[in-house]
DNA sequence: CAGAATACGGAACTAGCGTTCCGTTTGTCA
DNA sequence: TGACAAACGGAACGCTAGTTCCGTATTCTG
């Protein structure tokens, strides 16, 4: 499998960045019941064009996916190297939930429609979770983060946060209450008040 | 519009019964996908049957979240009535978080697929936040509860931790942190200690 | 610039699912 | 118990959306 991927023709490759594109537009509005018809209609191309670069429907969600998770696992790396240990933590969540907000439709409609993305995206989720997991520890080595809270409970309370983002719920004060909850007991906020209104004490 | 319910004949009463129960468990399986023939084949009757009782697939979605939401109300208010503004909210949620939790599939299910059940449930809807507001005033007012922090938060942190209370997060230490956030800074959680049961009852 | 390989477009095919129709069965009431 | 209305079952219909096919257009190579 050394793959040597002749290269493709000019047309081509220009149509199936215009089909990425497209796709991941049309998922993020409409959700994942677009037609592909639709999506070929966005991208300005015929349907049999479409399957000419995408052997399904589902293949083309996987791209779009995929695509999407090495950007927020590359820029998430990006913003763990610098500083401390639980400042880092709450500035890598922070992205995360500004993400899991924008492409939330993406996400619920993958997730919602039962397609298997996990098992292909797994390599991107298991760098972004031990990016996080080494970050969670040494922030609980040092007693800025509560001792039982795991790595999956930290996931599961940002990404909840995404979800009812709307209805007169503010993603932002909903993360700020989090990251309260997060400190040990008695440990106040160490950063400005937390009182704050549509300005987390973190940024 | 007085509308005096001439008496169904005695196997249309069961069957529709049949049916919503065969839907309400199919929905929470599988999702909002399952055919109309498969709630049919589950409730052992025939479609045609099905449609006698329903006008439609999206009728019968309707009654089944209606008659959930209508528990969820009476329950959730009765658990209200009695004790102190803090306490009671806490458990109030906790309520919520569990039919949450339990009936995650089919929500997900019906939001997910843009079903406008929202008209039709804005009764018990406002029911519930009536009093969910009233709660979160009185505790406000006590000093127990964060000034800052809404009822759309209140609302969308709990259901938040319904979203992804598995893949190795704990329901209960996310419920646990959010409580713990939901505090005034630098007020101890006044109840027994704040750390993990590892009962999670659900998962 | 010519020929061949590659890619394109969209009509046509197919499968699944919501809904309707209608001949048959069952419950109710006198 | 007999008759009639109510209800049942499931075959059939039509629509929507995924996929395939093939004649046409475009790009690349010598």
């Amino acid at each position: 499998m050394s793959a040597t991927v002749q290269p493709m023709r000019a047309d081509a490759r220009r149509n199936r960045q215009l089909i990425l594109a497209a796709a991941a537009q049309a998922f993020a509005e409409d959700g994942i019941g677009v037609p592909v018809d639709e999506i070929a209609r966005r991208a300005g191309v015929g349907t049999g064009t479409f399957y000419r670069h995408f052997p399904t429907k589902e293949a083309l969600f996987e791209a779009v996916v995929l695509e999407h998770m090495s950007e927020v696992v590359a820029e998430a790396a990006r913003r763990a190297a610098a500083v401390a240990p639980g400042e880092a933590l709450l500035d890598f969540l922070t992205y995360l939930a500004d993400q899991g907000a924008t492409k939330r439709n993406l996400v619920d409609a993958l997730a919602g429609a039962g397609i298997d993305v996990e098992s292909r995206a797994a390599h991107f989720k298991k760098a972004l979770e031990a990016q996080l997991s080494e970050l969670l520890t040494r922030a609980q080595a040092r007693g800025e983060i509560r001792d039982d809270v795991t790595l999956g409970d930290l996931i599961g309370l940002v990404m909840g946060t995404c979800q009812y983002s709307n209805h007169g719920a503010s993603q932002r004060r909903m993360l700020s209450v989090v990251y309260d909850g997060l400190r040990p007991s008695g440990r106040p906020d160490p950063s400005s008040d937390s009182s704050s209104e549509d300005r987390p004490a973190f940024q």
